[in-house]
RNA sequence: GGUGAGGUGGAUGAGUGGCUGAAAUCAACGGUUUGCUAAACCGUCGUACGUCCUUAAAGAUGUACCGAGGGUUCGAAUCCCUCCCUCACCGCCA
């Protein structure tokens, strides 16, 4: 959620970003605005009123100490008309911060001044790549072949037990999986994160928190007896472990890394995209998460981009670094890159991690603080990267690593999954 | 699921209707002392939203907040109701 405060400050400003971003509600910001007006001028007089009313009680309570019965009486007259007068004011009141809260949460994060300009994912740009796409032979074939060929992931089985979309992995496939986990959680560990495994499922104030609802509702798995969300990312359980807190400046910056399996619907998605492991339901992913003080997370948001392409040269794999332009970047987001790895058979591009830096729009909704040095309170910021989501590397390994002999393991999973190869 | 006890500021913890935004202790911060460290002593030490003042900072002042939401009352941390959470015991169970 943008700052109210930062809004008030410089509206033409906001509005120029929302713009870039692809927002269309532009004229929101002006209602904020007079809405906020409006809830000032109401607190104004309803704390006038109410500072009577508690005059007017203290009093009372002196006059009946004294024994004065007939004043206090009167007093008490006094009273209930402020009070009926007060009534109005307060429910103007409540109704306007609700209106102005309601209205506040629609406005998406501004993207920062290093977001490309652009509308569609046509318009992202490419920063840098790095790998080499393999030279397959000409009956190279898709991962979803490859799957079938070593009886690794069981589609058929998994959409049977739950439905499409639901991978059943099966003997070294299920291994793979845990092998690369173990891999990224070392991996992540070692330059500083903390380990967590947290819960799959949120409550509705943690999914606000990290900017699921209101903006992606559909997209969750929703448990109604409940009211839980299953979790689309572990970003969501890891970064409100510090809602509602104030951290010591010191602390920062916390780093926090966990592994978990992801829920999404994928409503509206379909076609050719969903073919093997390209799209599914459930998937594994490991995240890293960072709260920092507001000077350093352009830096943090750097080096996470980097710990992040260093794990993916370990796997040896062709990828490329995409900076997201305002009009496909997420609702929250103030500067996201993409990771992509290509998936040779398929002669394929595919998204494995987005490393995005929220400034104060996560923490503002979570009210995550410190003190600064100065003992002012401050809001810092939240950045999140996927480190890395399984299912597509997968695809990647198999499809890019295939020979007649089998799949060749990236050396640094042989000690992880047992083995060299998957034949 | 049942029964019982609880949820108070960074922490521990006092507070059963007005003088309590909240004792005390610890932690933290600033200072004095000291050859250094420690100790001792003095001081500061909640958040949010308004208003006034100010270039700003600071300051003054109002309101709200003692798990959440309602209610009783002139007045609620304190009494009542509902919900959430924690702990203990029982039941069930990986």
């Amino acid at each position: 959620m943008l700052q109210l405060q930062v809004i008030r400050q410089n509206p033409g400003f906001v509005k120029e970003r929302l713009a870039i971003k692809n927002f269309k509600d532009i004229q929101l910001v002006d209602e904020i605005i007079g809405l906020d007006d409006q809830r000032k001028k109401l607190q104004n007089e309803s704390d006038t009123i109410q500072s009577k009313i508690n005059a007017a009680s203290k009093e009372i309570g002196q006059l009946m100490a004294k024994g004065q019965k007939e004043e206090a009486e009167k007093k008490k007259q006094e009273v209930a008309e402020l009070k009926s007068s007060l009534q109005p004011a307060a429910d103007e009141l409540n109704g306007t911060e609700k209106k102005l809260q309601d209205l506040l949460i629609l406005l998406p994060n501004l993207p920062s001044d290093k977001v490309p300009p652009g509308k569609t994912p046509a318009d992202n740009v490419v920063v840098r790549e790095g790998g080499i796409k393999p030279q397959l032979p000409g009956d190279a074939v898709p991962h979803w072949e490859l799957i079938k060929k070593y009886d690794i992931v069981d589609f058929e089985t998994g959409a049977k037990i739950t439905g499409s979309g639901f991978p059943l992995y099966k003997g070294k496939g299920a291994k793979l999986q845990r092998a690369l986990v173990q891999h990224f959680l070392d991996f992540n560990t070692k330059a500083g994160y903390t380990e967590y495994l947290p819960p799959l499922m949120v409550n509705e104030t943690s999914a606000r928190g990290t900017g699921q609802l209101p903006d992606k509702e559909g997209q969750m798995y929703f448990m109604p007896a409940d009211n839980y969300y299953m979790i689309p990312t572990s970003e969501v359980p890891l970064t409100n472990i510090y809602r509602d807190e104030i951290v010591k400046e010191t602390d920062l910056p916390i780093k926090m890394t966990g592994f978990s399996p992801c829920f999404r619907r994928e409503a509206g998605s379909f076609g050719a995209d969903v073919r093997g492991l390209n799209r599914v339901h459930q998937f594994d992913k490991v995240e890293i998460v960072q709260i920092v003080q507001p000077d350093k997370s352009y830096t943090a948001h750097e080096e996470m981009v980097s710990h992040v392409e260093q794990l993916l040269q370990t796997l040896g794999l062709p990828y490329r670094i995409l900076a997201l332009c305002g009009g496909d970047m997420s609702f929250a987001s103030a500067l996201t890159y993409d990771f992509e790895v290509f998936s040779a058979a398929q002669q394929k591009w595919l998204e494995v991690s987005s490393v995005s830096n929220f400034e104060t729009f996560q923490t503002n909704r979570m009210k995550i603080r410190f003190k600064d040095g100065k003992g002012k309170m401050q809001l810092a910021h939240s950045l999140n990267g996927s480190s890395l989501a399984l299912p597509r590397i997968v695809a990647c390994i198999l499809e890019n690593n295939q020979s007649t002999d089998g799949i060749k393991l990236p050396p640094v999973l042989h000690s992880y999954f047992g083995d060299v190869m998957i034949s």
